[in-house]
DNA sequence: AATGAATGAGACTTCATTCAT
DNA sequence: TATGAATGAAGTCTCATTCAT
């Protein structure tokens, strides 16, 4: 069987992308508890024994997400990064952007709304240290060069500005849940602004 | 056993209190799934039959709890108002103390945070529904006034405005969560300029 | 229902009973782990849940059974002691017969013929450990006794001799496993006659 | 892999050995039902695959070790038997001396105490059967000769004694395991001593 | 009103075994 | 011959909920 497809989907290690995509999406809608095992199987269209092949325990799966997640986050901004050398204040456009995108996505904010609910696990709660982290540290490295180019505030340190950056995405995202993804759109140029007043403190 | 005082605190419907603060502070650490009946039993001091005699579900215990915030959260607004109808401003500025204390409650922002993952039941929605129309009715009639005084922006509808202001302080309970409640001090400052900032549109 | 019966045997307290009786025939033919908690449930007329009430863990229902194991011994002991001040001679008989006994017990000597194969489990060494010492210890006592009313050897310690006797009696108990509990008859006076040999050095 | 050394230990059904040597040791610590094909695989250096084609059940791999053992009896009793025709006392000292070296290997007995719990399969059982049959009739014949030379007692039968001789080894087995080997070093002397008064019946 | 024993569905996980490569 | 991914039955245990007392 699949003999026929070359570049099959599902071949060199796709069970294992299968699953995390499945666990992904299951627990973006009813969180990490009310996702069980079997319906993660049934969505990754794996058996248990195959489950447990790749991820000896529920929990490495959510570890698997999250580490997906920093790697998807750190590419986001090495392409930020490239752009705030020159011009921070772009490059926060850019952020602004991807903030918004993220709010669109279903999935996305509905894993994140649900990540105040986690199982005690050393694994999961280093991801989750690590993703917040990157953020941290690369949206306040980005605000000191804006500082030096002298299109930002600086009556308050780049690292709290960043604080207030991280602040607003996550009550976006927040917002995006409780009100679905569509609405975020009239809400883009907004955030814009408002994100642009913060950091120039006008 | 109790009949001899008649002051007692536990008397009179004290056991279904002690239920709902027990559950109340269970699920403020360990979410909704992760905190059992018998957990909540033995926080409250009371035994599973009791429970249940109180609570026919699991599920009810979270809604007793949502809507004594909401309770709460009207009264808080009911005197923030008292202020409002002749200085918006200053009522805006109770309201960030309200949501800075909210924020140092290590109890009240866990709770917040674990909201994410929740059961489908349709009263927990409805009192879910109904805090947040809440909070957005009152703040977006707090802002009209503001903007009836001429201290508020008007580029913005009010009701906008509103939105806005929910995302700041849902985004700062979520910081305070990750960070503990320490550390809300230092940006108490900073949030009142920012929300002043917000809704100036300066 | 059973309401006709007024000294009920399942009535107070009468499930925990049931249940370790259960376990302990069950286990007394497969061994600890080819018993499942279901078996077990099924052989005592009882839901798992029930079983789970009683004892956290599968595990726990073989220390119950080893504890009830060494309350028994206990109380065969305290008959022999009563006579070996006077007879220990006549005492190490009855102790004799008492082995007859457990090895023409097809579900005792099962059981101990499986106790190699036991959970790592603190409570079970312990018991275990505790169920050694106690024969090993009145034994002693008793050989002790025998040396005193010289009728016993003394070129050993009582303590070596008491080892002694201790091995003979599991080697019995292995030999009824495998020959089946009759045949155990055909040995009796053998094994009198050699415990006599054995603690007078004849 | 492996082409170049003609002599390897591993090759020419090395694996099958090593397999079995592998569950000897796992089953000896933990029991059959304990030990999974996989610690024996790890254990053995070899992929579950390779185990499955050298034994097609796990089952298997214990009638092998016990088929093993068998080969390895049928050997020690062959050098006894080569001095009992002429000095069967001095061929008994001779068993006493292989049961003792059994009970200080830590595997072996360890193995043995683990054989009480044991899957219901036909090989398996007969395996059993026939280690037993012939440590039996290896010791009646012996006692036989013994009993010819007037060394030993005649008023039981030499099956008779040859079975409280195995009582006798399987209990001294048992002790080791409960004790450790250590401590078997101690009590050499008083087995011989012992089994030698069995035999004589003085 | 209060208790806690009883229930059984369902969760996570293990493991012997198969089979395509 | 060797591999290890895949399978699914079965096992232990949790938990919300019921009900007789």
């Amino acid at each position: 069987m699949e003999v026929s497809d070359p570049m099959n989907t599902e071949k060199q290690g796709g069970r294992r992308d299968a699953i995390i995509e499945a666990a992904y999406s299951c627990m973006a809608r009813g969180g990490y508890d009310r996702t069980s095992t079997a319906q993660i199987c049934a969505a990754a269209g794996v058996s248990s024994g195959t489950f447990f092949h790749y991820f000896p325990t529920k929990a490495d799966v959510l570890v698997a997400i999250l580490e997906s997640g920093i790697v998807h986050t750190r590419d986001v901004f090495a392409r930020i990064r490239a752009t705030a050398a020159q011009d921070a204040q772009g490059a926060l456009d850019l952020w602004c952007e991807h903030v918004l995108q993220e709010a669109s996505d279903d999935d996305l904010a509905g894993f994140d709304s649900v990540l105040g609910a986690v199982p005690d696990h050393p694994g999961v709660a280093a991801a989750l240290k690590a993703e917040r982290a990157l953020v941290r540290d690369d949206l306040t490295e980005l605000v000191a060069l804006g500082q030096a180019q002298a299109t930002m505030r600086t009556d308050l340190t780049a690292a709290r500005i960043a604080i207030w950056l991280g602040i607003l995405a996550d009550g976006l995202l927040g917002h995006a849940v409780q009100e679905g993804s569509t609405g975020i759109d009239e809400l883009r140029s907004e955030f814009v602004d408002i994100v642009g007043q913060l950091v120039r403190g006008t």
